[in-house]
RNA sequence: GGGAAGAUACCGAAGCGGUCAAACGGGGCAGACUGUAAAUCUGUUGGCUCAGCCUUCGUAGGUUCGAAUCCUGCUCUUCCCA
């Protein structure tokens, strides 16, 4: 798989390319919308291809190794046959709920022993077996197992975390070179860089993790808690070492003010489950601002979702019907704000891609990000 | 016609002499959410000149140092018997 760019910013580090995979190309700067179980919460194929327009998606390995399992996956044929998205895939390794489930899995140097959400069952996840369930899940793009550190850890658990990451990187790619790919197309390792708050470490991850000559690169454990002015600075050190010519992945984020400062830093892919998880609780992220659509104040605004939104859901439902649906708790409500949201997250990628093409990014980025920090 | 039970804040419902501006649930209002243990979670919900004060537990009186809590009348509600 390669990475063509296409175009990079003259007074930015914003770039443009396209990220070449067997089940065709994703334009960058990019947002892969998140189907944890298989599914992008609420959102069917058709809506996330032909009105949100998502180029790829996101499944996660420790999720689907619960459920349905790796017999279920196996036999579907994989991830694309089982939930019928015929576009790119990227899974991610297990490696966030190393920190999202850190109360119920105990952390070795083989791997990670997790107590299933689900059931309390115990499942041992190692780099190996890690790698073993994504060739099973047949993702496009698949991750190292990492320990995602919190953003408060201290310099000493951070800087043992990172060698253990890197140590697991390693058996990673062994297990990745001595395995193949299983349904006839061709797969990618990403690596992660870890490093949490500290320069220094973040530094040292990046400029190992760029002998790795893989297809991409990521970053992460950001926006885990740590201020967005160190997540930039973490961004901006080990973007400086991480080669031009290969995408990079901020895992996790955010914001679309987070994703335009990051693009405006050289990342190039994103994924985030804000669009889906806030647009269910309420939240609507516009090109004006955002809106708390519970809000007393939308009741009686009769006025499109979005009146510049892209998708259909924004030209169809009223503000005042969509507060109503989401105050029942009516899963239509949480279906269309899901749709609005993530429509919104794929016009804004596009655009910066536009925009950096016409190498006017950081114009239109600077104004953006005034608007998108209203609070409507 | 006779008997019984009950009336508590927006709604439902605890409370049965002081620690009650009054538990709890719902509803309302607001906030949070960043590689999804989330269609979830948190705060708030009588008024004010807000470490205090004022008005409130159907209504009018009474007992008491002190009443949402005890007594009496009245008004409504529900149920049972005729």
């Amino acid at each position: 798989m390669d990475f063509t760019l296409e175009h990079t910013s003259s007074n930015s580090k914003a770039r443009a390319g396209l990220f070449n995979t067997d089940h065709g190309d994703i334009e960058t700067p990019i947002f892969m919308p998140v189907g944890t179980a298989g599914a992008v919460k609420g959102v069917h194929m058709k809506e996330l291809d032909e009105d949100i327009k998502a180029q790829i998606i996101l499944g996660n390995t420790y999720h689907l190794y619960l459920r349905p399992g790796m017999n279920v996956m196996e036999e579907a044929g994989g991830l694309h046959k089982f939930n019928s998205w015929n576009k790119p895939i990227l899974t991610d390794s297990g490696g966030f709920q190393v920190f999202s489930l850190g109360d119920i899995r105990k952390l070795t140097e083989e791997g990670v022993r997790f107590q299933s959400h689900i059931d309390g069952s115990k499942h041992m996840f190692s780099p190996e077996n890690s790698i073993n369930i994504q060739r099973t899940i047949g993702a496009d793009i698949i991750m190292a197992f990492d320990e995602c550190t919190p953003g408060d850890a201290p310099y000493d658990y951070a800087k043992k975390s990172l060698e253990l990451t890197q140590r697991w990187l390693d058996r990673c790619m062994i297990q990745f070179d001595k395995t193949e790919a299983k349904y006839g197309y061709r797969q990618s390792l990403f690596p992660i860089v870890q490093g949490c708050v500290y320069p220094d470490l973040r530094e040292k991850a990046a400029t190992q993790i760029q002998e790795c000559n893989a297809d991409g690169y990521a970053i992460g454990g950001l926006a885990v808690g740590e201020e967005e002015s160190v997540m930039y600075s973490m961004i901006e050190i080990t973007n400086s070492i991480l080669p031009e010519n290969k995408p990079r992945y901020l895992m996790g984020v955010g914001t679309p003010i987070n994703i335009l400062e990051a693009i405006d830093r050289g990342v190039d892919m994103f994924d985030c489950v804000m669009p889906t998880r806030n647009g269910r609780n309420g939240m609507l992220f516009t090109s004006k601002g955002t809106i708390n659509i519970r809000n007393q104040k939308w009741s009686n605004d009769f006025t499109k979702v979005d009146p510049d939104g892209t998708s259909y859901v924004d030209r169809t439902y009223s503000r005042a019907y969509l507060r109503h649906l989401i105050i029942s708790k009516e899963m239509l409500g949480a279906q269309i704000a899901s749709i609005h949201n993530l429509a919104f997250y794929m016009w804004l990628v596009g655009e910066a891609r536009v925009q950096i093409k016409k190498d006017n990014f950081k114009n239109w980025k600077e104004q953006m990000v005034q608007q998108l920090s209203v609070r409507l």
